[in-house]
DNA sequence: AAATGTATTTCGCAATATGAAAAATACAAG
DNA sequence: CTTGTATTTTTCATATTGCGAAATACATTT
C-alpha cells in the first residue's frame, strides 16, 4: 500500500495504535449511534417536521426515527410539539452546546476586546473561528445603532464572502489554503463576491499585505466588514475579529480609521491568548 | 387554575396509542443511544478528561466509551486532543444546539427590548426561562460598566435563588408550585438564600405584589437583581427579564426606578410575543 | 362514513453493540 | 537501552438489542 511514512502529519491518537493502522478510521465507530446523530443533525438543520417527513427524507424506517427521537426527548435533546406534532432541537442541547464555549477561553478573552472595539468604532463587533472550511461565528458585541448586521453566535458562513474567513485563509500556510481550495466552488451570493479562485487568491495577498481582510458587500448587499487575523502561540491564525455595519457608515473614509482599531484589538486578543504573529515584522 | 379542558394531565402523544398505554412511556427508547448520550452530557459537564477517567467515573467499559467518543467525534459532537489526551465538547454541538433558539421568536424579539433595558438602567439585561425546573439564560445584553455580572447563555441555575427564578414562581399556579417544591430541597449559597419552604413563599406572595423579584445577594454575594415575569397568549409565566449588578450600584434608593424599567420591559416582551398578563388589575 | 395521514406498538430475526482480554503504544525510570 | 506501568485501541465470541414491516389507534379531511 501507501508507503506508510507515518510522518507527523496524523498525529491523532498518541498511543495504543495496534497494527493495521492506515486510514481504516471509521472503523470502530457505533452504526447505530451514527445513524442517530444523523437524525439529529438533520432535525437541528431544519426544524419543526413531523416524524414521517424526517423518516421519508432520511430514507429510514418510521419506527427507527421514532425510537431515536423519544431517546432524544427523555434527555431533552430533542423536544415534540404535541399540537402541531413537529419535533425541534431542545433546551438541553443548547445548555450542552454552550459548553463548548468553556473550554477556549478565547470568547471570554475576546469579550472587553470586542467591547472596546464596538465602543470604538461604533459598529457591531464579531468574533469568529474556522471549523471545517467555515467561519463559526463565537460571539459579537452589538452597535447601539438600530440598523445594524446581527450574525447570531452558532452561525456557520463561507469563508471566501466573509471578512473572519478572508483574514483567515489570507494568513494560512499554502499547503492548508490548498486543501481548502482543492474541489470547492465558491457559491455566488452578490455580484461582489469573489468566485475565480485568481481573484480570490489576489485579493488575499493584498489581505496579507496590509494586514487585514474587507469584505465589500461580498455576503450581503449593503454591508460592509473589516477583519483581521489572531495568532495562537504557534504562530498560526486560529481566529479573527471583525466589525461589520451598512455600507452607509462604513464608506472608504472611515476605513482606515476602523482597520486601525480592528488590527489593534487582534493583536490585544493575540496578546491575551499568548499568542504571536509571525508575520509581524521585527 | 391548572389547564381547564384537557382532563388528561399526559397529553403527550395526541395520535396512536395502541393497546396496554398505561404508563410504561420509556420503553421504546433506544438503551445503546441512551448511554451515548449519558456519557455525551457527563462529558460536556466536565470536560477535559480522560477516556479511562470517562470510563471509570460512568462505570462503563473502556471499549464502549471510547466507541461511543469515536462516533461522536467523527460528527464533530466531541473533539480530542491528541497532546494531552482529552475529551471535549465539539464545535457541531454548539452549533446544533444554538439552533434551539431559532424556534422560539423569544430571542430574537427580545434584544431590543433588554438593549433598551440596559440603556436606560445602565446594568446588565438577562433574559432567562424554565426549563426542568432550573432557570435556563437564554440571552443577555451587557453593561458597559467594568464590574458587571454575567451568566452566559446557556447557564442553569436555581429557581428560588435568582430573581428570573422567583419571578416564575411567583406568578405559577399553586399546582405547578407545588410539584415544583416537592421533595425539593433548596440549596444554600449565601446567607440570604431563602432555604426555609415557609419564607420562600413568603416571599413569593410579597413578589406576586409587586409585581417583581428581587434577589439581594441570595446566589452572590455582593450582587443583586431585579426581575419580572412575561407571559404568553394563556397567561402563562413562560420568561423572565431581569437586571443584575453589583449591591454598590443597586441599593435601595435606586430600586424603585430600576424595577420601573424593568416591569416595563417584561410587558413589552410580553406584548412583542402576543401574550397577556391576567394578573393585571383591569 | 369512509378515506387518508400520522403516530405508536408488536414481533421475530439478524445485525451489531458489548465486555473481557489482548495488543499496541507512550512515558518514566532504572 | 531496557524494563515497567499506564493508557489507548483492537480483536473476538456472544447474546443483547436495534431494526423493519405490518398492525393498530387516533385525528382530520373528503
Amino acid at each position: 500500500m501507501s508507503g506508510a511514512q507515518n510522518t507527523q502529519e496524523n498525529p491523532r491518537r498518541a498511543r495504543g495504535r495496534p497494527r493495521g493502522w492506515d486510514d481504516k478510521t471509521e472503523q470502530n465507530t457505533i452504526k447505530s449511534l451514527d445513524r442517530a446523530m444523523e437524525i439529529f443533525e438533520y432535525l437541528s438543520a431544519d426544524q419543526g417536521k413531523t416524524l414521517s417527513q424526517l423518516a421519508s427524507e432520511l430514507s429510514q424506517s418510521p419506527a427507527t426515527v421514532y425510537r431515536v427521537l423519544i431517546t432524544l426527548e427523555a434527555r431533552g435533546l430533542v423536544e415534540f410539539d404535541p399540537e402541531e406534532q413537529r419535533w425541534y432541537v431542545g433546551a438541553r442541547a443548547f445548555v450542552i452546546g454552550a459548553r463548548f464555549l468553556r473550554r477556549t477561553s478565547l470568547v471570554d478573552r475576546a469579550r472587553p476586546i470586542l467591547r472596546a472595539l464596538m465602543e470604538r468604532t461604533g459598529e457591531t463587533a464579531n468574533l469568529g473561528i474556522e471549523k471545517g472550511g467555515m467561519v463559526l461565528f463565537l460571539n459579537q458585541v452589538e452597535t447601539h445603532e438600530s440598523i445594524r448586521a446581527f450574525f447570531p453566535p452558532g452561525t456557520l458562513s463561507d469563508m471566501h464572502a466573509s471578512g473572519i474567513g478572508k483574514a483567515l485563509l489570507a494568513f494560512m500556510d499554502e499547503d492548508r489554503f490548498g486543501q481548502w481550495l482543492k474541489g470547492r466552488s465558491l457559491e455566488t451570493f452578490t455580484a461582489h463576491t469573489l468566485v475565480a479562485p485568481d481573484a480570490l487568491v489576489q485579493e488575499l495577498r493584498r489581505t496579507r499585505a496590509r494586514g487585514y481582510a474587507i469584505d465589500a458587500e461580498e455576503k450581503n448587499l449593503g454591508m460592509r466588514c473589516i477583519a483581521a487575523p489572531v495568532f495562537d502561540m504557534y504562530g498560526e491564525a486560529v481566529a479573527g475579529i471583525s466589525v461589520s455595519g451598512p455600507a452607509t457608515r462604513m464608506g472608504w473614509d472611515v476605513t482606515e480609521r476602523i482597520s486601525r482599531s480592528v488590527v489593534d484589538a487582534a493583536r490585544d486578543l493575540t496578546r491575551a491568548v499568548g499568542g504571536s504573529n509571525r508575520h509581524d515584522a521585527g
